[in-house]
DNA sequence: AACTGTGAAGCCATTCACAGCT
DNA sequence: AGCTGTGAATGGCTTCACAGTT
């Protein structure tokens, strides 16, 4: 275990360089390890981990190093410590507000989550350009017109939006939220979005993720012939 | 161009052995294609299909070429022809019947979804195991208990499902779909499933989707700083 | 003994560059 | 001229294997 970090900067965090790819699993190892400490866990190997979620010891381990040393020899990770590292990498160890723009039957579903407050995120505003949707309740959020949303983001209360408009107004629609200067659009409308490079874009088409099942469905596409006989597998 | 296909079974498809990946962006071709098509346009090459969905020329072509010869030198792909390919190799030339396993607030919102539909699925049946649950009637819908999910699949009704119950029941309800026999589970819960090989799973967990993009707004993570003039940029 | 962190090797995916077709 | 299909080159990610730590 070398001492000197010499290939990160030298008293701070690994800024600009990891693949996406990466950056997925780590958010793996974080649900994992809150699952492990529900369980009261308090510590964790690179190769329990692994096992868990279907990767090797090493990859587990490489992750992990990208961002610094947390690991013990002959112990392996503590899990709280771990946690709330992965927490401040993501950004997700304070609350970030969140805006539902398009409050459609998918929108709509999407603010009533209550799968985002376990993750730091807290849905708090909706909107939409329709006047009919305007005004209604889902909870104790009200949707507010479009033309409101530069003024609440400005206020600081949102970073990010979940976009969940149809694909014929999804391109417009997301223009106007960069506009208000929002950081992130998590994307469920099935297009590829155009836009300036200092706005995040994360693609959620829930149709493409169908077809890929339907593909991978098909005994004679997949790998999954390997190990046919009855062990079990993790999903990728 | 070569003409003899030695790379390739001399009469068939390619089988087995494309990466998962490589099958994401045929479905993105797809989805751009079909709106090629809406606007007319008869044929397309893969310069202008790549720039469109943010990929290289070559990458295009070379993942079309895992499958035969669809171009024409001088001229591109012909999009309906190459869309009807690719439906045929997703498996969506043909409707397929899904069922959505939880109907709570996520589960009944896939449920009514109609992005399916566009893509060669139908959301057929509904099932759940709270007694308060089953009756309820959704569009045309009605929510069944899951002891009728065996039944209704070996009728050869359905082929895939939507999952999206709690974390906490979710390996154990996973575990009933797959000894109905159902060849694919589309797995909202936030959890990895472990199960035998023969079924396919696709994991989709909105949580992680936002905290993805969290990192990603985070604006020292991000190697958005490239191009960092003006010009726009193609989500991944 | 158990386990991490990490060079080195191996493997896979993307891009390059160009022969060949239309 | 415009474009595909594809070997060859490049670049990136994963696995191996082991020195070093607890």
């Amino acid at each position: 275990m070398k001492a000197d970090g010499s290939h990160r900067p030298p008293g701070g965090e690994r800024r600009g360089g990891v693949s996406p790819i990466t950056v997925k699993r780590l958010s793996l190892y974080l649900r994992q390890l809150e699952e492990l400490a529900e369980d009261g866990r308090s510590t964790v190997s690179s190769r329990q981990l692994g096992k868990a979620l279907g990767l090797t010891d090493a990859q587990v381990r490489k992750d992990l190093a990208y961002f610094g040393q947390f690991g013990r020899p002959g112990v392996g990770y503590r899990v709280a410590e771990l946690a709330h590292h992965l927490r401040s990498i993501f950004g997700t160890d304070t609350t970030s507000n969140v805006a539902v723009v398009g409050v459609g039957s998918l929108g709509s579903a999407l603010l009533r989550y209550r799968g985002w407050m376990t993750k730091g995120f807290r849905v708090v505003a909706a909107f939409d350009s329709a006047p009919s949707k305007i005004g209604r309740k889902f909870g104790n959020i009200t949707v507010q017109p479009m033309s409101k949303l530069a003024g609440v983001v400005r206020a600081g209360q949102i970073r990010l939006a979940i976009l969940a408009v149809p694909a014929a107004v999804a391109q417009k629609v997301a223009e106007e939220i960069c506009q208000a200067r929002i950081e992130g659009i998590l994307n469920f409308a099935p297009i590829t979005l155009s836009l300036p490079p200092e706005v995040a874009v994360i693609p959620v088409d829930l149709a493409v993720q169908l077809e890929q099942l339907s593909y991978l469905a098909n005994p004679s596409n997949s790998k999954r012939k390997r190990n046919s006989g009855s062990r079990r597998r993790r999903q990728s």
